[in-house]
DNA sequence: GTCTATACCCCGATAGAC
DNA sequence: GTCTATCGGGGTATAGAC
């Protein structure tokens, strides 16, 4: 299926992925309201109408570049929390390298080693940490993905199911826990009950209708607090950002369910 | 100071004004990266040249825009924990007037006859929800402001203060909770502690400094919620808005330490 | 699939008359 | 303070030759 047939088709993808990548250089510079089919093809050397045999429009190539985005993110979250290499298979190797953007922070590493109670909680901040390490490394693309929506672009259809990656990712963690038995179960409102049980039915069929609402609202603050670092908010307030990050998806890791050390507990109150 | 004193004067604040309004309205079509002092000009019935007796460069338009739209928020976020009218003089009326278009969600209004235990975490309540409420009401000006940052474009020191408003209030709210010791102490990791005690000291003197690490991890996380909301990534996802949010926040509460009603705590566990 | 040429739009900013 | 005119850029998209 993506076999390469043949020069003609190797040279289209080359030149696709050429495209891609000066308009995300561009993206970098001008943002992407202004992300231009003219100047990336000035920048090439090709002329802009050489272009539209590639991308039919500029919604296109930006759709393309949010599609790649969301599947970059969304691997790097994955591959944070990729169980422990069943043997040391060539294959678990190559998912690992997969994304060798996403930042391992000291934290991700000393999490792994934790105990049996504290392992899905370092999962939890593994994947958040790695998150966090892609966006840093790719605010523009970030910014293209979790920023205000670029005006007069409507995102199709194609884009969904990317988009969804962390989440599900955030969401197998929180499986693998109450698999295992390691899920302690949030408080709910009466009133979320009815909507409760329909994002468990939808999107964690497995899970109790308390944790997917837990989580969806963990999933919007751990992008919460990478939005307000990347987007300046921090700026002369927060200095210490990894531990300060770190700290915050841990107890956001307690709302979810997720076992803390016994040390969180027992300064509570 | 702003007493006006002529009609000279007078026309020209009529036009700072109209001018800003166009352009918000632009806003709202376009994008801030695309706000143009010609389009503004070309609606008002001007030539572009005349806008820039108003504004010296288009940067500086857009710096208006921002400051009017922090203040904005501002004043949504302080008039929701107004005190309780120390009577009904006319000033405590007009404050409340100030900001018309905040939302006052019926759990605002449910929340704030609880008693005298819960009364810190309805006004907490009640200032995210009055947040959430202008942001829903002026979706590209708080996408101007709490989203992506417009390219090319660094915002000068003016903006520093009225961005601050919304986090002062929530400080506040921290601060009459531990004056009334309303405020259970939230943990506090080790790595944090020289961070934390430089955050207290510079933004809230008088409360722990685990206490002022809560809030800004609050602080961000409520406008995660918000902005995924505003952002179209609960598009299709949470249905009940209101509910949601307001457990959300009310969940948040806890981590700052604002106490919740006996229920939420009998549930934990 | 790449090229030239073209139609038809947009912008920020300034000079200088009135 | 508003106007006309202008400089010097930018853009999307298409037609049609090669």
């Amino acid at each position: 299926m993506t076999k390469i047939r043949g020069a003609r088709e190797r040279a289209r993808i080359e030149v696709t992925a050429a495209i891609k990548d000066e308009a995300r250089r561009q993206l970098a510079a001008d943002g992407a309201a202004k992300l231009s089919l003219r100047a990336v093809a000035r920048e090439l050397g090709m002329v802009s109408s050489a272009l539209y045999r590639y991308f039919p429009s500029r919604d296109e190539l930006l759709t393309a570049l949010i599609v790649d985005a969301y599947e970059a993110v969304g691997a790097a979250a994955e591959s944070a929390i990729a169980p422990p290499a069943t043997s040391d298979s060539s294959h678990s190797f190559v998912s690992l390298q997969h994304a060798p953007d996403q930042a391992t922070t000291p934290d991700q590493a000393a999490a792994t080693d934790g105990t049996a109670t504290t392992d899905h909680r370092a999962r939890w901040i593994a994947l958040c940490s790695a998150v966090r390490g892609w966006a840093l490394a790719h605010p523009h693309e970030y910014a293209l993905i979790y920023g205000s929506p670029v005006p007069g672009y409507a995102a199709p259809h194609d884009t969904v199911v990317p988009a969804s990656r962390v989440g599900a990712a955030m969401i197998s963690v929180a499986r693998d826990a109450h698999r295992m038995r390691g899920l302690a179960l949030p408080p709910l409102d009466d009133a979320l009950h009815d909507e409760a049980r329909r994002l468990a039915d939808r999107f964690a069929p497995d899970l109790p209708p308390s944790v997917a609402v837990a989580l969806i609202a963990a999933w919007s603050q751990v992008f919460g607090l990478i939005s307000f670092e990347l987007f300046g908010q921090f700026h002369r307030v927060v200095e210490e950002r990894d531990a300060f990050f770190t700290q915050a998806v841990g107890r956001l890791a307690d709302g979810v369910g997720l076992p803390g050390p016994p040390s969180v507990r027992e300064a509570q109150r």
